[in-house]
DNA sequence: TGGGTGACCATAG
DNA sequence: ACTATGGCCACCC
């Protein structure tokens, strides 16, 4: 059975917008939820994220953190640490599940993408 | 059909 | 500074 249209749709932009994502880069929840518009929410993103583990692809979801700059989802990884090191093979310093210099390597797909 | 839940966000007091 | 609450909307009983 399938999934409804709409809904493979937003789950699909999830996944895009996490790869479009350059290396060296956070997101938010929010950001991606306000990017891909109307039927899309931050928990949604969250829950999109839950689910990408299941693609076959892998899915950069620990360049998703909350408006806060906290790995809140990194329990949801394969283990807890694996998205801090992760972070920090690209670059990025994360010190007690907060990003540091959260401002700089904040990639907004707003901004960056040209809304 | 409906209530509970969630890797969230914003506002109010 | 903190807690409480509502909104958001797909998913799972």
């Amino acid at each position: 059975m399938k999934l409804s249209e709409k809904n493979k749709h937003f789950f699909d932009n999830v996944y895009e917008v996490a790869h479009l994502i350059p290396k060296g880069r956070v997101t938010s929840y929010g950001a991606i939820a306000k990017y891909l518009g109307t039927g899309s929410s931050a928990r949604m993103v969250g829950w999109a994220m839950n689910g990408s583990f299941s693609k076959k692809e892998p899915v950069p979801a620990h360049r998703v953190v909350n408006r806060n700059g906290q790995l809140t989802g990194k329990n949801h990884f394969a283990t807890p640490y694996q998205m801090q090191e992760l972070l920090e093979a690209e670059g990025i310093k994360v010190a007690d599940d907060q990003i540091i210099d959260f401002e700089k390597v904040f990639w907004d797909p707003m901004r960056e993408l040209g809304f």
